[in-house]
DNA sequence: GGAACGACTTTACCTATGTTAACGGTTTGC
DNA sequence: GCAAACCGTTAACATAGGTAAAGTCGTTCC
């Protein structure tokens, strides 16, 4: 199987379970992943999606960007996850696409996406990835509407701790994130200067230690109390590897 | 035609041209609407559901709590909106709907959503819909996590503008909103008493009158100016009715 | 017609967060 | 091995927006 196929595999696998004949259809249906730098558009706000991108390492994002510059991440994209299944019915894109870190991806061309919907499971699953991708937005907006920074950086904090385990990339108490403080302030809606004040109290109450790309969280379960986090709206099926 | 079919069927005409069949095959699938009174829980955080619900008549909205009882709304639900439509395959709801007002509510049942599926020109509408429903979370993400106060609440009013135009529910210079100041807070993230302020604010600059249900924009173009207002997000077809 | 209620207003005060600017440490490129 | 760039950190200061409380106005209900 396929190294792009493997990454869709195991990140469709949390949302259902899959049969055999699905592992091989995905394999048949998923092209090889092509490589990007850091920090490149894949798609900008205004043009024609074509294909269905498939992040198969690295983190990516959807942005949108202000007329004075500013610019706010709607989406952070791990891998396994991938654009709207039914973007190319849009004329044009209202936002961008962009690789954070070096990525590589995968374009699904849309019969590959129509043909993976034939497959019941499949098709389940992947509807309820956009489903899971909709409740994330829903919960980042609350995040930013409600929250105050200390519980709103904390429960990104979580979220990602969530979706790292269940496709395999973070441990019990920590994994790596390639995200520098500006860039958690793009997504929390702070500045860099706040960011970091409220990098310094996690630390200082023995929170979380963030350094260098790595996220070590010594106790999960006292920093999901303190922001009130509560993975439902991820709709991960309970064998996906989280902890309760 | 009942006037449930035809309320859906005005929603997704703005959104691509449906056939004499489509629109039979609607008014075939679609059941009678049932009156709910204002501000009852249509569905509530953790709940199955069981069917698409779609707004007749009256104002409904998604909304999340905090543990505090603090309340975020995150999406209004016009008339012609609907739920997700492949909700039920969540075991859980991740945040609640309820009306708003007074409502008149649709319950359509699965098997009629999957017979509106199988007709291309509504499936297409139907997709549009459930992309520009998300489309629209990102804008309001970007909206409360970078704009601010004055710019957001304008925007907000010039989306609802457009959105009740596209349907017929909104004139070139006005229309109802049954929204109190304390509501429009829980959709942008902002006090009473502050929305309070904006409101004086952009009444004093003739930008907008808002008063008991009612909004006045003497000059649309200008206040899409202000706050950096663009359609595209709402990707309604050139002829809905919408101004340039 | 008066009481009760809800929405809207306003004031005074407080604080979370933004802004600007500067400095030190690491990494990257030549 | 040095310079440049980038990132993280901190300080001083500015301000947008929150909170609490009270008053006004219009509507509804008896």
């Amino acid at each position: 199987m396929n190294r792009s196929a493997q990454v869709l595999a195991t990140k469709l696998r949390t949302l259902s379970s899959l049969s055999a004949g699905d592992l091989e259809l995905i394999d048949r249906v998923i092209p090889p992943a092509s490589h990007y730098e850091a920090r490149r558009d894949l798609i900008r706000e205004g043009e024609v999606p074509q294909y269905v991108m498939l992040v198969v390492q690295g983190f990516a994002c959807r942005y949108k960007t202000l007329r004075d510059g500013k610019r706010h991440l709607v989406a952070l994209l791990l891998p396994g996850d991938c654009g709207d299944l039914h973007a190319p019915l849009l004329d044009h894109m209202d936002h961008g696409i962009a690789t954070h870190t070096a990525c590589l991806i995968a374009k699904i061309p849309r019969e590959g996406v129509l043909d993976m919907l034939e497959s019941p499971a499949l098709e389940k699953a992947l509807r309820r990835s956009t489903l899971v991708d909709e409740a994330i937005l829903r919960e980042w907006l609350l995040n930013i509407g409600q929250r105050r920074s200390e519980e709103r950086l904390a429960h990104l904090l979580c979220e990602l701790h969530h979706r790292l385990r269940a496709i395999g990339m973070a441990g019990e108490a920590g994994y790596d994130l390639p995200l520098t403080q500006a860039e958690l302030g793009e997504i929390a809606g702070l500045s860099t200067v706040h960011v970091n004040r409220v990098v310094k109290e996690l630390r200082r109450r023995e929170l979380v230690y963030l350094r260098r790309g790595r996220v070590e969280i010594p106790d999960p379960r006292r920093l999901a109390w303190l922001c009130g986090f509560n993975a439902n709206y991820l709709h991960q099926l309970a064998e996906a590897g989280t902890f309760s």
